[in-house]
DNA sequence: TTGTAAGCGTTATCAA
DNA sequence: TTGATAACGCTTACAA
């Protein structure tokens, strides 16, 4: 907002024409003449006039600008959907404001306050780890606000959600860990309210089902791990407390079967001839590692794109809100690298 | 922007009041009594009243918003920044609005336009690799625009840079590995175009110096390195051309010091034992991959809570542009870890 | 082909 | 203690 910054005003002055004719003009209205447009298109350029998008939001009732609010903007997975994000909203010509939680509820109601305040075309919403109430998800959604959800989906009506694959991908994962003739697998799963976690848990335990294997339950142990560190202590404390050591690791994140791989590897213990391990996310180090970690690939930069693309619509109006009954998934992908290959035989 | 949200108007209507009243009362000016403002407030709480910022923008031709143009969000530094900039911007009643150039000039330039569209209060920018003329950066100094660039800083006149002791960092770094024996260094640095790289050849280049060991041309390598598998090419190409092996590497960034490391491995180089190596950016990864990764650390969050403080310092006109001459330094510090420690005697 | 006036939501100024 | 009015920059009926 600079002192001196060229309006239509005063355009109109240096030409001695009304404002709505420069308005008009610059926008190539017809019963404009040529030359008139002409004429106030050189001026503009040279005032170096600029629309004034506050002034347009605010005559139109539309920002062009969404707000976006996440959990954590340091974390790789995230970062990729921003990315899929960004990309589609300046594709698109909106702004992207965003926010991040650090997993707070409160700071994830503030957030959605200012944006509000701030007249943002629509939300999109990744809630954090202490969200248990939709509330004030539901009440926006009531009001009519365009949200879409994604990644961490709530459970509410009428929310438009984007998604992985998470049941299938842990599905793949087990069931890649048991085809490698691992028997014992423990799951480190992750925050009892996300609904990533169950599905991933879900697949985990289905894919033990079907292969006849039996489940556990002190092989499901809950790690709210964001950190490698977390994952280790709870690997360590797994190995020397349960009877029958495992053989096998699937972590509900890539932090967490690094962890793992870490305590497995101070315990003597040899990736992956003694244990497999699996991970979740691909994060960009799983190939950096030593075994390099196998992990379900997220489509972090399609989810981005593709929860942009439909709640730009949705405000656009080309497609409706009730069009989505069910969520929209994303495919996964295994990717196996040494950390779960067995060499048999 | 929802139809039905109520305003100031509404409020006034409802309790036969002029707007200007509500508004007076909604912000405790003096002069109005207590009885008119319980009364506001009760009315405003109760039909869900919430300020337009747009308006307000519009109005005190201030948006409390400021743009942020990043090269890419996917990279743990910039995130890291990002980061920063998002919790001082939060507790200091700002939004931030951010793009990402994904290294392209063009892009830049664009988000430039649309955030001054936008009436963002001020800049924060780290330029994209592309970027070799400051031209468009100049003319926003000049008319005025208060703006802050930070990592990737720009040598022009009344530019405020935000960055990492870059030139210490590889100081430290590249003392280290002679200290722990290392005599052959290569440096992989980073794009010809951005100081930091100059800065980071600079550091180790004086520390052979200081070191009496000979600075040998053939041993910095221009490595624009994004990728580890770059890297991993790179260094690959010189152990086989050099006829004088090198025993260590110094990367511009971690990745190219994964990708060094790995090439090394494949060459059959034990690390560290005949080749240390050492990174910078301290990456999550460092710590993770086998052996750790020595890295110069970047105080990533602290860039761009400083960057973000000096920014809206000067936008509320706390401190003045002039007041910077030179710098804003931040310091590194060198971690290390298993990849350079060298087992003597 | 162009101009006038009203209005988007808010606040500062002046008047009552 | 409160109200009327104008203004921020732009668009759009409606009028000319």
């Amino acid at each position: 907002m600079k002192i001196g910054q060229a309006t239509i005003k005063d355009i109109a002055r240096e030409l001695n024409l009304s404002a709505s004719t420069i308005s008009r003009a610059l926008k190539d209205y017809p019963g404009i003449s040529e030359e008139t447009k002409k004429k106030v298109k050189e001026v503009a350029e040279k005032m170096n006039y600029r629309p004034n998008a506050i002034a347009l939001s605010l005559r139109k009732s539309r920002s062009f600008t969404i707000g976006v609010i996440i959990p954590e903007v340091v974390h790789f997975f995230f970062s990729t959907v921003i990315s899929g994000i960004e990309e589609v909203a300046f594709s698109r010509g909106y702004n992207v404001i965003l926010t991040q939680t650090n997993e707070k509820i409160e700071r994830e109601k503030s957030s959605i306050n200012t944006m509000l305040s701030n007249q943002i075309d629509g939300f999109m919403v990744s809630f954090s780890k202490e969200t248990e109430d939709f509330e004030h998800f539901s009440k926006l959604i009531e009001q009519g606000y365009p949200i879409v959800f994604f990644d961490r989906v709530p459970d509410i009506p009428h929310a438009i959600n984007v998604m992985v694959d998470d049941y299938q991908g842990a599905y793949d994962a087990t069931s890649h860990l048991i085809s490698q003739g691992y028997q014992k697998i423990v799951h480190l799963s992750g925050p009892k309210n996300l609904k990533i976690s169950h599905e991933r848990a879900r697949g985990y335990t289905d894919a033990l089902k079907n292969h006849g294997i039996p489940v556990r339950p002190e092989y499901i142990v809950e790690s709210a791990v964001g950190t490698p560190d977390e994952g280790k202590e709870i690997t360590k404390k797994l190995l020397s407390s349960l009877p029958d050591l495992p053989d096998a690791f699937f972590g509900n994140n890539d932090m967490a079967a690094v962890g793992a791989m870490l305590a497995c590897k101070e315990h003597g213990l040899r990736v992956p001839e003694d244990v497999g391990i699996v991970g979740f996310s691909n994060w960009q180090f799983c190939s950096m590692i030593d075994p390099s970690l196998s992990s379900v690939f997220q489509p972090g930069f399609a989810m981005g794109a593709k929860a942009t693309e439909v709640l730009l619509d949705i405000i656009e109006k080309k497609i409706d809100v009730d069009d989505f009954n069910s969520p929209i998934v994303l495919e996964t992908e295994l990717m196996v690298r040494n950390s779960s290959k067995r060499i048999f035989k």
